[in-house]
DNA sequence: CATAAAAGTGAGTCCTCACTCATTTTCATC
DNA sequence: GATGAAAATGAGTGAGGACTCACTTTTATG
């Protein structure tokens, strides 16, 4: 089992998260991966399969990454980092800097910031969802660096909103579950159901009903 | 490997879904294949070490279910009935049918329920969580039959909890998104987290932080 | 433009997979 | 305990899987 340094590990200190000395064949390849992978899972997916997509011989993936599970790694451990522990990232530096002072402002710029960066990255999020269960090392990576980092980071603002009376006494890893479980549960419902054209879903609503909904349940 | 029967499977059997006269292997047959299929995903689960967990013939898999496919679904539909349709079954019932009187009342009586089925029914839940993305007819199956099923009895209970001035003013499927939400970010952490002896998991103050949060999150 | 390293190729290897079928075992009924 | 049907078996089959390797093409560098 010992082998060289993983090359997520790689990936996650330079700063490029996918695409920066790769070939042009190579990016071809890990956009195929990333399709094929999102769509009949790592297990189903056939390397065959992706490079046929990818306009590549099945060779040339293999001349790239060792084995196909090295190929799921390396697209999973960057976007892991990217979906989860945005905080420490640029883009949501933003969020941050700025001295929100009520929860409600903050919040709305949290769930939009996170809604916009899904949008885009749906498919790295379902690979990563799909496969999480299947792969210790994956899950000890969240757990251990990741979540951490996240968990850091959170506790500041918590602490902050919490000396101005506007939170409730409760752990800060508490307060993260709620509104992470709220803000999830609204991303979730709004793929699965609204978003295509459902007249039935009105979006701007739902979003306030959810920030009310978590304030409320926090405020003392 | 040979535990006592899961209480699922005797639900299952018992209602007329799928397991009607099975004989012992047949049984074993089905029982292991919710134990791979929940450990490796249906994809990577192979029908040899299903037939070799069940101490049974690859072939006698086949004389009972004639594809692979054929057995996911056999264990899945029911399943997929049971865990969220529940709450036109018995043992549902007695959430129901008794009037609580307040809110509290209500979400604890429901969310303890749930949370003891889905701790009896692990597995299922995991397998249909992990394959629902990759079989339409199973998505269309949640869409139109079981979710309209479940909206409909929970209305009543939200419209009486409204009229009584207990509930904020919100469509019924809003209110049920924010309180599922809760109460299966609750249950996936505990899961992650809690459970295997994690001392920083102090189960009881979780829930009752979960119900206070959604109770002051819905009142007026 | 010579050269060597890196990238790319695809036929071929070996293996495991889902599924079959001729045969044997189990079991209810007489 | 004989009989036939249902249940169970497991070696066998072809398809397709991940991965290899001897070779060709591209690219960077003097």
């Amino acid at each position: 089992m010992s082998e060289a340094m993983e090359p997520w590990l790689a990936e996650l200190m330079g700063a490029g998260s996918s695409g920066e000395r790769m070939t042009e064949k190579q990016k071809r390849i890990f956009e195929a991966a990333v399709e094929v992978f999102a769509e009949k899972g790592y297990s189903a997916a056939s390397t065959s399969e992706i490079a046929q997509r990818a306009g590549v011989a099945e060779g040339t993936i293999f001349r790239h990454y060792r084995t196909k599970k090295e190929l799921l790694i390396a697209i999973v451990a960057p976007a892991m980092v990217r979906m989860l522990a945005p905080f420490v990232l640029r883009e949501f530096r933003d969020v941050f800097k700025t001295d929100y002072e009520t929860i409600d402002q903050f919040l709305r710029a949290m769930i939009e910031n996170r809604i916009e960066f899904l949008e885009k990255n749906k498919s790295f999020l379902r690979i990563l969802l799909q496969e999480l269960p299947f792969h210790p090392e994956l899950q000890e990576q969240l757990r251990s660096v990741v979540f951490p980092q996240v968990k850091e980071r959170i506790e500041k603002v918590i602490d902050r909103f919490r000396e101005k009376g506007q939170l409730i006494e409760l752990p800060s890893v508490t307060i993260i579950r709620l509104v992470a479980s709220a803000a999830i549960g609204y991303v979730l419902m709004r793929t699965f159901f609204g978003s295509s054209g459902n007249p039935e879903w009105n979006d701007t609503r739902e979003r306030q009903a959810t920030i009310d909904f978590i304030r409320k349940g926090l405020t003392p």
